[in-house]
DNA sequence: CTGTAGACTATCGTCGACG
DNA sequence: GCGTCGACGATAGTCTACA
């Protein structure tokens, strides 16, 4: 499995834990709503300047983020 | 201090560590030793992607490297 | 609330060359 | 061995609109 599709996956899964909606976590991470939903179904990669903003508006760290995509990436290769 | 400087000012701290030159390093990471020069200069934002190609040539996990980079940033910000 | 599409701008990342 | 420059193709990220 490819690191974006990871990304993403793990994107969804902790901002529906967050009961955000991809609007909302659009706005707040001064980003696009509909590119939220590229990045959740692995369609881009996001640079680390994205990833910090994404973070910062999830209440986690974004070095805990790509901890847990390293992790199952290694796992799924 | 901006993301991307901190991220090009250790990017370069660990491959100096590892006692690495810039193209050694763009040549195992299958990146170009000119866009290594940017990155460490911080006039360029690495994707995801990028820096688990990074990090897997210089024995050290991404996560490991946002980790450091966001520690610093919050000092700075 | 989310996916998709198309058109668009900005930036990532490559390449060859020179100092 | 590195910085820089210019040109370039590829892709990140925006925006409007529709289902």
């Amino acid at each position: 499995m490819s690191i974006e599709v990871i990304f993403g996956q793990q994107l969804r899964k902790i901002r529906e834990e967050r009961k955000l909606s991809q609007e909302e976590l659009a706005l707040r991470s001064k980003l696009d709503r509909t590119y939220i939903s590229l990045l959740e179904r692995g369609k881009r990669r996001p640079t680390l300047n994205t990833i910090f903003a994404l973070a910062a508006q999830l209440d986690i760290a974004p070095s805990e983020i790509v901890r847990i995509v390293e992790t199952i990436f290694r796992k799924n290769s």
